[in-house]
DNA sequence: CGTGGCTTTGCAATCGATTGCACAATATGG
DNA sequence: CCATATTGTGCAATCGATTGCAAAGCCACG
């Protein structure tokens, strides 16, 4: 592999000299400078990176940490955080922390061991995992930023979206439309979804309703066997919100198996604005808490600790506003309905 | 930052003693290499990585190329990969060469850079954008797997599915339930895509079935506007074959908004198996090939080189084995289907 | 011709670890 | 008690770049 000195040798030069000329420094002259570039240029020269980043103390790597990418949310993320970090000229070291989020400690060890320069960390349901080795980094000044709320957290920058003014959002739109008999699937694992509950029941209470079915869904097959029971209630609701896009999806498979129309007879509202949701029919209304700013939220401040580590006037937070986004999967009440004592249309 | 000739300093020994100690070295006396080690953990002491990797001239970390994490088939990929390399003992860097790949060459260099010690490149519709850095490549010996079939490819290690006879499995599927007039929907942008028509064909010769109808679709759009052609068709097909999920899923889409009932009225079949085709109503059926499998495979075979540079009897190429995976979208055909003269059912 | 200023170049230190080799200390055997 | 292993430790070179500082070369001006 040829190397540094190989080129000054060959130009006729010093070390100095070349590595000036190829970080085009004003102080070399014009010609040499050319022939220089020249002759890296024809050898097929390449920097080694890795005696650069000694040198210079900086990889221009930043760490991403996220529990899974199987999972449907964080695809994107991933792909924005990405596009975001080479755009400011970072490449990315991408750590998978485990659904559990077991190695989240690990993956922060990267940042201690000047493997990369930053680290964006995405917390899921499990909240912070890594509490004590955040806290410990947070005390060196290390440029974290935390993607998603976490209660008590340490003194890092953190950008996270708006779920309860979400939540809201959702409960007018419902309650606009005339529903008033409202089910509510969702579990509170992590403030993030457990505030999209809150801002919703109090989207509700402005609505005048007071009482709400909540079933405390998380898993597919939760979903399932809570569609069951609603479905044999004596006055079933005539919409459901579901905490996340995917169990909405699912509660629309469980509601369309059991023969149920949608949104004629049963309103469905998700919320994360996923993909699937355009692949289903009806297209599923949701809310959008924009990955685009998140995502560009959080490098912004990384790249920014990342620049200048002195100053530092302690953590910011940045809250992404939700939008609703309509579809096709919610729309008026119909007064006849009555679901689960007709016979299945013949589709 | 604490450094290795501190931990020296402080148990009062030399910087090659602690290096052994910390490395397990069986040079060093029992007891010392005790001592030392927890001096080292008390003070916090982690290596300096990069300082490593440059005197050990490997960076234990592997670079993943993939067009884009966006799209819902490379996610899981990434997530196979990123597991098997970590078991492996390898960091993954992980380079969106975007969806037109254009910047697969640049994602290339950082091998050269000494960045990462081996690439894993996943190739797309586009095939092989790079392949002159990746023949020069090549031909250095740098351990490059290739993922996914490209023509003519450069002497590296490859992985890719079998999808002749994926395409095979369906059409015997399908044939096998009794379909005659049959509807294919897919381009032939790659090699991949294009033997899964191709097996797909030769499934349906054996069946004696010569003609077939086939749709060149690669958009949501393009299928649109298919299905509403084929609908009008004065002999409608029974059944669809969707070169890909994401299709399949946009094709049931339009069926549904067209009051064509699946598997009824049409079957449709898909490819690849994506997590989406489970949250369709009705379930889709598929092709899988194994992504386990693949991203194994891969990961072993960079290993491999990783390890022995040396020792290399030329490129192998691996093949990954179909599989079919039935679910509910597909189904006999009705002799009394009637599809676009009835009136929409009332769901 | 000497002096000062400016541009261009090179020397040598540095980043923080690993490791071949030499040597010291201790044990073993004759 | 000496010769020879054996074991444990340290010296110093090395990985391949960057960069502060000194100095060489050149020009112009007095």
């Amino acid at each position: 592999m040829i190397k540094l000195s190989d080129i000054a040798q060959k130009a006729g030069v010093s070390e100095s000299t070349v590595s000036r000329a190829l970080a085009n420094s004003p102080r070399i002259s014009a010609e040499k400078k050319k022939l220089i570039q020249r002759i890296a240029f024809d050898a097929g020269y390449k920097v080694n990176q890795v005696a650069r980043n000694l040198r210079v103390r900086s990889t221009r790597t930043i760490g991403l940490v996220v529990p899974e990418v199987a999972n449907p949310y964080f695809p994107r993320l991933v792909q924005l955080i990405a596009d975001a970090a080479r755009e400011a000229g970072y490449h990315l070291q991408l750590h998978l922390s485990g659904v559990a989020q077991d190695a989240e400690t690990e993956c922060l060890a990267a940042i201690r061991e000047q493997r990369v320069d930053g680290v964006v960390l995405v917390t899921s349901e499990r909240g912070l995992v890594a509490r004590d080795a955040l806290n410990e980094m947070a005390s060196t000044g290390a440029p974290v930023v935390l993607l998603g709320w976490v209660n008590d957290a340490p003194p890092v920058d953190m950008v996270y979206g708006d779920d309860a003014a979400g939540g809201y959002l959702v409960a007018r739109h419902i309650t606009e439309l005339g529903h008033r008999r409202i089910v509510v699937f969702g579990a509170a694992p992590h403030r993030g979804t457990f505030d999209r509950l809150v801002g919703f029941q109090r989207g509700l209470k402005e609505a005048g309703i007071d009482t709400d079915v909540h079933i405390p869904a998380r898993t597919n097959e939760e979903i399932r066997l809570g569609i069951e029971y609603l479905l044999r209630m004596a006055n079933p609701p005539t919409a459901i919100f579901a905490y996340k896009d995917s169990l909405a999806a699912m509660a629309c498979r469980c509601l369309r198996q059991a023969c149920v129309s949608i949104p004629d007879q049963i309103s469905v509202a998700g919320f994360d604005n996923l993909d699937l949701g355009t692949y289903l029919c009806p297209q599923l209304t949701t809310v959008d808490l924009s990955m685009e700013q998140t995502a560009r939220s959080a490098v912004d401040s990384l790249v920014e600790r990342m620049k200048s580590p002195t100053t530092w006037d302690g953590p910011k937070h940045r809250l992404i506003p939700p939008q609703l986004i309509v579809r096709e999967s919610c729309s008026h009440p119909r007064s006849t309905n009555s679901i689960g004592r007709t016979e299945c249309p013949p589709i």
